[in-house]
DNA sequence: CGTATGACGTGCA
DNA sequence: GTGCACGCCATAC
């Protein structure tokens, strides 16, 4: 599976340093579609890796969106590695 | 192959 | 400032 797209998604989030989060457009920006941030979320939602720090990817509004393992969570994380 | 959905984003009321 | 509706891409059924 993991279509180009969804490869460089994964790709983009991995490289996202501890501490600093990005929105899902500009992960779909640097994934080569800026317009695809819905297919972003999407494909984390369906395909979301272990070795994928998706917590560090939230809304253009900042917030946390949507988690597989909770929102609460994952504002846990955020606030944990200081990106909060 | 075609339709519907979704962890979104922006605009307008 | 909050809520509703529309539009976009990719994936799943």
């Amino acid at each position: 599976m993991k279509s180009d797209f969804s490869k460089k998604v994964i790709e983009v989030v991995k490289k996202i340093s501890k501490g600093h989060t990005m929105s899902y457009k500009e992960v779909a920006i640097l994934a080569g579609s800026p317009f695809a941030f819905r297919a972003v979320g999407n494909i984390l939602n369906k395909n979301y890796d272990k070795r994928i720090p998706c917590h560090r990817v939230v809304r253009s509004d900042g917030s946390s969106g949507g988690y597989n393992r909770g929102s609460l969570q994952k504002m846990k994380i955020l606030k944990k590695e200081g990106a909060l």
